[in-house]
DNA sequence: CCTCCACCTTACGTTAACGTCAACCAAAGG
DNA sequence: CCTTTGGTTGACGTTAACGTAAGGTGGAGG
């Protein structure tokens, strides 16, 4: 009704994935759309998670480690033990990404010679590449 | 012997894998160790290549993807239409992979801000944290 | 000679993250 | 009223990336 509402459907347009993809996340507890008698809406929250899901996933994460990420997203009136241990597991979280960013720079400057040197090679052999 | 030559026992010592994990990775052609009678031998250039398979896992490719990503790393008397296919196979992982640090990036930035916003309401409830 | 150890192959088991299929409901349109 | 459209719940299938268990080999040491 308002835009603010979406449908199964109208989800899996917009962020390119399945129905079957939104129920098996929401049975996993990653997201938790409301139901209008059967059917399942989902507001701007839900959207928000969704796109910390796709991103973690893109980033190496499982679902369960994701589903622990969330949490931090939606820090409000949780006991202290479990804001404190929440804390704690972002803060490991936030070290592993900064490492893996530290190594995907090198690994980009690696494969940024390997290939700058495949260019000659083929430039040697007479090879025209698409320039861009 | 020389001791350029690794065994798999302590090939798994140096990079925390199991036997089965090479012996996988050698089926599925991402390493060719070479063969003493039965066993198998690792010369250096199979320790670089599984260091880039290490990696790339991180980076949340399949073991498909690094498979090609190593003949990069491999580019030698290959037919040129096959080493062209190659490097723009390369490009596209490049640019996964510059778009995947962006991201990274940001999700970095977000995700300090959210340990930072914890932290606040750790320090009001009167938690302290170990400092670092 | 026997045993242990490190390695081997073969083959079936497992987990995550969905895909696919069957059978069902409910509102909307012709 | 019937059919189409878009949703629902099981339940079983699939792929990747290994784990694990069973049984076999070859050399070193007591």
């Amino acid at each position: 009704m308002t835009d603010s509402m979406m449908t199964i459907g109208e989800m899996c347009e917009s962020y390119g994935v399945t129905p079957r993809t939104l129920r098996f996340y929401e049975a996993k507890e990653l997201i938790f759309p409301i139901r209008e008698g059967q059917k399942r809406l989902f507001i701007k929250s839900d959207r928000a998670r969704l796109k910390l899901i796709l991103q973690g996933k893109r980033f190496g994460f499982s679902l369960e480690e994701i589903r622990q990420l969330l949490n931090l997203y939606s820090l409000g009136d949780q006991q202290t033990t479990q804001l404190t241990k929440t804390y704690e597991l972002g803060l490991e979280r936030l070290r592993d990404m900064e490492t893996q960013r530290e190594e995907l720079t090198e690994a980009i400057a690696d494969l940024r010679d390997r290939l700058q040197w495949g260019e000659t090679v083929l430039a040697d052999r007479g090879v025209k590449l698409a320039a861009e």
